[in-house]
DNA sequence: AAGGCGGGGTG
DNA sequence: CACCCAGCCTT
């Protein structure tokens, strides 16, 4: 069913000679990644965390930043979450820093504050499924378990020529199993690693690099030109479009105003982390028509910050609009419209929390958040530098 | 078994 | 620009 072994009899010497193949690629173009300098099952651990879904140059950053400041399990446990999550602001999928940091607290008080060798035990620690599982513990440990990511999955699929979708639990098992079959037991932590790192750099989603490949002898896709083709695309949910006013509150002290809680907008477009004060923009929303939001943009907001966060009647002028920003957050395709707010004074609120305008992209805060801090502190930079000349 | 969770890279 | 990518948890 797969190469090497498929159509024939197991035969040792092709396995071996696949093997030798990934292995001998992989030390001529192993990367030095900040996680390879190390061994340290936590060290080893928070990068395939951060790895889940997140390319690697958006990782390294967070990375070294994080074990700085938490450079053993011991100081991750006994931290708090809301610093956890500022290091991790502007990664995405929270829920990885808050279980991170759970399952820290769980190895401190259960486990001795290693993180656990035995697969079973490591297993019910939250954040680690199956593919963390092998990755950490072949990595760290040398553990022959194999690793299925998304990278492997395809290079695996291209292989074997499946021409199933790669999220069918069927081929996903199937995979899984060859996974297991091909892994090289000698160091199945380079053997893993190899492998990911052929899919990320050759055996690519679009435009695979075969001439590179030096797995292609063996890739019954390249031989029947599908490379293209395999994996089948996935279905994804079709996507939805939404248009946020948020407002940017500015007093004279340059300060403004962040609530814990949402608008009147759906909470996870900003991760359920602190952010603006934001409604969405209800209209006739479809395609093409999107413009017409940005002059409701500003009426909107107005009314919204006079009914529900008791801010007292302003002009018009006080209100300024920022160019249009993009964010997305999974199958939501957002169009975020920037309000820069003048005030005198920032309202009171129960869920609301005055802090520096200058200090909000260092906060826990989603990217959207971020987005929307640059966007008025550029603006107000440009203004005041024209206020000067 | 299916859906939800961000964000940034790529052609 | 539009399109693409994917591990874990919850339901």
């Amino acid at each position: 069913m797969f190469p090497p072994l498929a159509g024939r009899k197991p035969s040792g010497a092709t396995l071996a000679a696949f093997r030798r193949a990934l292995l001998q690629w992989f030390a001529a173009k192993r990367r030095a990644l900040p996680w390879r300098k190390s061994r340290d099952p936590y060290h080893i651990w928070v990068a395939e965390i951060m790895l889940q879904q997140t390319r690697i140059a958006a990782v390294i950053p967070y990375y070294e930043q994080f074990l700085e400041r938490f450079p053993t399990i011991a100081e991750l446990a006994r931290s708090d979450e809301a610093e956890v999550l500022g290091l991790w602001s502007g990664l995405g999928y929270y829920q990885r820093a808050r279980n991170l940091q759970r399952a820290a607290r769980e190895i401190v008080e259960l486990h001795g504050g290693k993180f656990p060798r035995d697969a079973e035990v490591a297993r019910t620690l939250p954040g680690i499924g199956v593919y963390t599982l092998a990755a950490v513990l072949s990595i760290a440990y040398g553990k022959p378990l194999a690793a299925l990511d998304g990278n492997i999955a395809r290079v695996l699929a291209r292989l074997g020529a499946v021409r199933s979708p790669l999220r069918d639990p069927q081929t996903r098992r199937k995979l899984q199993e060859e996974a297991q079959r091909l892994l090289a037991s000698g160091n199945p932590g380079d053997w893993n690693q190899a492998f990911m790192e052929l899919g990320e750099t050759v055996c690519t989603p679009r435009a695979p690099r075969c001439e590179e490949c030096p797995m292609a002898r063996w890739c019954r896709a390249r031989g029947m030109e599908l490379q293209n083709e395999i994996p089948t695309k996935r279905i994804l949910r079709e996507g939805i479009r939404v248009t946020l006013a948020a407002a940017v509150l500015c007093d004279p002290r340059g300060e403004t105003l962040l609530l814990r809680s949402p608008g009147r907008h759906d909470a996870v477009l900003f991760s359920r982390l602190r952010q603006f004060p934001a409604i969405e923009i209800i209209g006739d929303m479809r395609d093409g028509v999107r413009e017409e939001a940005k002059p409701r943009a500003t009426t909107q907001i107005r009314n919204y910050l006079r009914d529900e966060l008791g801010l007292p009647k302003l002009l018009k002028k006080s209100f300024r609009q920022l160019p249009a920003l993009r964010h997305a957050v999974t199958f939501r395709d957002v169009v975020l419209l920037p309000v820069l707010v003048r005030v005198a004074r920032l309202p009171r609120h129960s869920e609301g929390e005055a802090v520096p305008l200058q200090d909000v992209p260092h906060m826990p805060i989603s990217s959207a958040t971020r987005k929307i801090a640059r966007a008025a502190l550029t603006a107000l930079a440009g203004s005041s530098n024209q206020a000067r000349n």
